[in-house]
DNA sequence: AAGACTGATGTTATCGATGTCATTTACGCT
DNA sequence: AGCGTAAATGACATCGATAACATCAGTCTT
């Protein structure tokens, strides 16, 4: 009584007040008790068809939905899964730009499906002592091999699914990511083909997957007698700027520059460009990730959706009690202007 | 040590089974009752400074984690919004590709910030009837003004958040969007302004956002005589290739495409290079977004970032009790090879 | 026809945190 | 000493759903 006079107010007040319907309140339209309610809703055989069919006809016509806490408490399951984004401390913008929006449509087309409910967090969020997680699984993305990041999502004793290079000794996570050392042998045997003997490799090999896409490229070089040269370059348009100019003002004796990513790239063919060097006649360029779809770049082309599908068809074998496997993406590689006229 | 020796032990309470630490079971290792520890951990002043910082000590020590369900249940707030994705059927992916991803760290980098869950779903899943919503509000993104997906947002009774064109008599409801019309008036100057007559517009006018930037072009070549023909062309790259294929059969007669989006003006793009037409003395196209950031294209930049935090702040006023209000954002028109040599 | 059994429904306890109200302790004041 | 008051702590009920166990009507068995 005092409840139906809330609900009276509840169109009315919309979202400022007003007590939703719970099981309880469709029971007793129904005529029935509370647990033959939940049973109908989630398809109990124990409950006779025709008490279904009415049951769920109500809670249509009621608009009844689930409160999802109270079955999270009770099922001690959140029926969500989280993704960890690593976030840009400087502009709090996730790292890896526009590529994971493609990696969390693979999620969530696979999530939803699945009736999951993905969660974005970051990490600083996320390991600070008083955040609250309410998931059944992590999917963390680092940037490359970050091992403290990793540390702390372990902690939290729920399946973890990674998007980066396997690590060894971990066999209760599963690793995702792309085939790198693939990568970079594609690219070394493209530059080689083209007959460019003096590289100038853009990246920090402190992570895992830059290390491996130098090693690919290096091994797949080493045939043709070309040089590799190695400067740290950090993942921005704006770190690879400085470095080329450094390299310009000792001296330019480089006729390929193969960068650790797309910006990266970018912010190389900035400087030489406007240095007066023709691309790709005095030096090649190249890219990795497709990210940008620059028509000029040269670069590697990993399959993003493809990612995030792998990572969540990951995730529901954890959640669903099988072993953790890991897999390696295929890549693929894109030739432009930046390395071919 | 074998994996299963570790599983029975420590990894027993790993996520195979084992019930993690509760309220009452710090209180018990803190001498104190669990309603101590709840303030506690709250930071509340009814507990003793010393008290206090015993029991965070031990919630530390002991890796403790609040309960997501139990708490939201007690509170009746889920602590979490809910971002609704328009996906595309057949790929399954988010509609307006990379962009939405700015959006989004836009949204997380504020929510995480006030300790709010993101969550992300698709229409499809939340209007399913058995869906199980867990949020305080309610953010929705559409393609453009899909009326059908705002009445089946609205029918939550949450507080709601819609990207895109504002629309009358929704005073409950706060709509933020690029200022398109804006963005239409600075093509259609640019455009004037290098001396184009005959603009084919490609794009639906069904979409608000479409009409609008439509509406700002159209004014602004009013004063200058060029004539300006719209084409209906969905958003994508294909049926941009189509469209601009039958014109040229019919007998091109125009010096400029002003498409609305960017993908859309690459498609013009494609087929009109190929048909030997130079950009931009022949014909100078433009596009909407600067989703693509390609050298090649004019457009108009929207700034997604902003978008992001704009959003989430509008959410989070509601979420406060205040009343909704809507925000036009700032526009900037990006001048590139295609229509400016 | 009595007991075993099956199918459908109900009753009670429970998940973990927190709002509400009650209680205890310590201290100051007349 | 006795009383009032504020500060600190605790007991209990509660949020809404569901697991576990109980009940009951009808059918089958022999």
């Amino acid at each position: 009584m005092k409840r139906s006079d809330a609900k009276e107010k509840v169109g009315a007040a919309s979202h400022r007040g007003g007590t939703a319907m719970t099981m309880a309140d469709l029971a007793a339209l129904a005529g029935v008790s509370k647990i033959t309610v939940s049973r109908a809703l989630r398809d109990s055989s124990l409950v006779r068809e025709e008490v279904r069919a009415r049951i769920k006809e109500l809670a249509e016509a009621h608009g009844y939905r689930l409160n999802a806490a109270a079955r999270s408490l009770r099922t001690r399951r959140a029926h969500s899964v989280t993704a960890v984004l690593e976030m840009d401390p400087a502009s709090g913008r996730p790292y890896s730009d526009p590529l994971i929006l493609t990696v969390i449509g693979g999620l969530l087309q696979t999530f939803a499906m699945q009736r999951y409910r993905l969660v974005l967090t970051t990490r600083a969020e996320i390991v600070s002592a008083t955040s609250v997680v309410d998931a059944d699984g992590l999917i963390l993305f680092g940037q490359g091999a970050n091992d403290e990041a990793f540390q702390q999502m372990r902690r939290f004793n729920l399946p973890l699914v990674v998007w980066g290079s396997a690590r060894a000794a971990f066999d209760d996570v599963a690793f995702v990511g792309s085939d790198n050392r693939e990568g970079g042998r594609l690219l070394g045997a493209h530059l080689a083909g083209l007959g460019r003997r003096r590289i100038l490799f853009l990246g920090d090999r402190a992570h895992e997957e830059v290390a491996d896409r130098l090693a690919g490229l290096t091994g797949a070089v080493r045939k043709s007698a070309a040089k590799v040269t190695t400067r740290i370059c950090q993942f921005s348009r704006e770190a690879a700027r400085a470095v080329i100019a450094e390299e310009l003002d000792r001296g330019w004796d480089y006729d390929a520059v193969a960068a650790c990513s797309d910006p990266v790239a970018l912010g190389a063919l900035d400087v030489l460009e406007s240095a007066g060097m023709r691309t790709p006649t005095d030096v090649a360029v190249t890219g990795f990730d497709d990210a940008i779809h620059d028509p000029r770049l040269t670069t590697v082309r990993q399959d993003w959706d493809l990612a995030g599908r792998t990572l969540a068809g990951k995730m529901l074998n954890l959640l669903a009690g099988e072993e953790a496997t890991s897999a390696l993406l295929p890549v693929e590689l894109v030739v432009r202007a930046s390395t071919k006229a």
